[in-house]
DNA sequence: TCTTGACTTGGACTATACTCCAAGTTATAG
DNA sequence: CTATAACTTGGAGTATAGTCCAAGTCAAGA
């Protein structure tokens, strides 16, 4: 009925390594796997679902603490606790949006001083003055 | 004639505790610190300038290794050194902002999901669909 | 049958970035 | 003068997130 799926499929789809995905169940990270009568780890599609979520909230840059507060709420059909992780997360995103802008800002700034220096004569003195604040 | 700094006022400058601070010299971040004649660490106006300007290379989410590398070029004024380490870093600061706008509206949609689910019946079956990919 | 290759477990190790502690010194304020 | 605050050093400990290894099991093809 259901398809099943390996550690290595589930490591093809996510891009996790095998080891990773150990160390996820490992550190209790999702609830327990299902194991095959030869003791290999058998997946099912709402497995495959939940890492390849947990794969979207790493690329968020999600801590895995939080990530496992999600995967709980959400084995529990807890609605709102998910929702509120992912809220709070959100928040978490935009903030570190806005400062990566603000840096790139002072980035294009910085470069446009070095490239300025490198057009001039090599040998003047001081290093770009230092405009950050 | 210069301004001179102690470890707390650089602490209070950049945000860094005392203890990052030392942290930071002693893995060679940055060149030696003068001493005063008690022991104590004499800051100078470069020294302060260099440390807010990896309090912001920090913020832009470079790794220590890199700001190691910028600061190195930056003492031994090579500009293009210092160009080159900041451009490198102004293109993963563009991909990761482009990575957080990504999960962001992928945060938003699943968030939506959750508010909708919320607002029917909270016994009714499954868990959000896994509209990831 | 034998050899690969894919998997298992437990545990050790790594990297990054701090953070804390102990013991000692020095500066300052009452 | 003395108590306290601010520093010093060296080294140990912590948190996060893996990564690697050894020894063993199991399945499938030559």
């Amino acid at each position: 009925m259901e398809p099943l799926f390996s550690i290595s499929d589930i490591a093809k789809q996510t891009g996790f390594s095998q080891d990773t995905i150990r160390y996820y169940e490992r550190i209790g990270l999702l609830p327990e796997i299902r194991r095959k009568d030869n003791g290999r780890r058998e997946y099912t599609k709402t497995d495959l679902d939940c890492f390849t979520f947990v794969a979207f909230l790493k690329r968020a840059n999600m801590p895995l603490k939080e990530i496992e507060r999600y995967i709980m709420f959400y084995h529990a059909q807890n609605y709102k606790g998910c929702y509120d992780v992912l809220q709070d997360h959100k928040i978490m995103i935009e903030e570190q949006i806005s400062d990566m802008q603000t840096a790139l800002e002072l980035m294009k700034y910085k470069i446009e001083n070095y490239k300025e220096l490198m057009g001039h004569d090599p040998s003047q003195s001081g290093p770009v003055k230092n405009s950050v604040d």
